[in-house]
DNA sequence: TTGTGAATGTAAGCATCGATTACACGGATT
DNA sequence: AATCCGTGTAATCGATGCTTACATTCACAA
């Protein structure tokens, strides 16, 4: 198939020295950990121009590869993509669980407000890190059984603290699941707007995003929290 | 710079039968309406596999002519897929609008949930289309007046709705574009769990979704509106 | 009617990308 | 020390966006 053969190696005679003088390290012939440092530039790269800036080349290009070294670690685009995402939803969920443990034990509605907090703010400082681990065109969730999972906990984390304030009577309606939804679909509606670049269109400045975001997140709380002197 | 020159036409030779018999019409040179048809191409491409699922020289394809073709109507890529934006933004305001002139008049609250159902509805319908005309990552807004302005409009729509339920003493709350703001964070967000595949990581399956959508917009709804037997 | 220019199609080609294949290197194991 | 296998390289493929040179035809004016 291939036509052109290629001469057997003059390869040893025309790398320099190895590892040998004050000299910038002239790279190994092997990396070390290629695959930490592809999914670093990965993650760089999403950073700079989006998910879809993303290239295995420029990866490659980055960590001082040749464009066909990645396919050693990943298969394909999309599971170095999964890798990607995999990092990003580590510390997003890190971040919201550090969150939560300052937040105050007794008061469950006030913690559920915390999470929606900590999940706007964390989408508002990382706006393409968040847009990877969100939609399933980035990568592919059944393959990426860490991202599933620390998601899933997540939502259980929140829908314990909903059942809880629950418990203590602080919400009108039972429907927790509902409740629970409508949660996510406003904060991660709001999280979208800003990324989609909505808010230029409703003239909401960049320097209000965040006082919006918990304009909006207290205007759900009221709406779900029973209302004191009201019995159902 | 060129290499290779070609001999002067064999074309008009080759070229069969030009709208004689009764055969399909071997397609004259030029097309007719090669915009249109390219538009509708990539319509249904995006329909089919998503907006990534667009490719020009695929719409060429489709359209029967060659790859070169389209950009004589679209400069690139992002020019088509902004017509095909405007076009889908057209098809949802018309149709957000349509429903919106059957809905009771005197009640602008029931009004306002009926954009929101109506939207969410449309959303589901046609998701990869949502998706296109709200992902800014897919076409240019600076560059598609249309599509903008068709938004611009519908938002100011939900909001002059809104001020009327305010006007009518509907409201709790006398920040109207915060509530406007919840309100599109809230459909949008759930739009886009769908489209983005968050559904079965819920647990809600397809035939519930609609029903779902409808159980979270009346919970916005009861949360926004003034509870009757209290005053602020 | 005829001639000419603008509009619009084709053909060929470039650069880039994801992906594959044959081969080269070199550390780890024996 | 010999060898094996993980990991890197070089070359290549097919697809894509986009450009350029050329071909064809329509519309309009003389």
């Amino acid at each position: 198939m291939r036509p052109s053969a290629k001469p057997p190696s003059t390869k040893a005679a025309a790398k320099p020295r190895r590892r040998a003088s004050a000299a910038p390290a002239p790279r190994p012939y092997h990396h070390g950990d290629l695959r930490r440092v592809l999914i670093d530039a990965a993650l760089q790269l999403v950073g700079e121009g989006g998910p879809d800036a993303v290239s295995v080349r420029e990866a490659a290009r980055r960590a001082g590869v040749s464009p066909g070294a990645p396919f050693r670690h990943f298969p394909n685009r999309a599971a170095l993509m999964n890798a990607v995402a995999e990092e990003a939803q580590r510390r997003f969920r890190a971040e919201i669980e550090a969150v939560l443990a300052e937040a105050p034990t007794s008061d469950p509605l006030a913690r559920f407000r915390c999470l929606g907090l900590a999940y706007l703010r964390w989408a508002m400082k990382n706006p393409t890190h968040f847009e990877i681990i969100s939609s399933r065109r980035f990568f592919d969730h059944d393959m990426t059984a860490g991202v599933s999972q620390d998601n899933a906990e997540l939502i259980d984390l929140t829908g314990r603290t909903l059942a809880e304030a629950f418990a203590q009577g602080q919400l009108r309606s039972s429907d927790l699941k509902q409740v629970q939804i409508a949660g996510r679909a406003l904060v991660y509606g709001f999280a979208r707007m800003n990324i989609d670049g909505h808010f230029p269109r409703w003239g909401v400045a960049d320097a209000e995003i965040e006082r919006t975001a918990e304009g909006i997140l207290d205007l759900l709380i009221e709406g779900i929290a029973k209302v004191p002197g009201k019995s159902p």
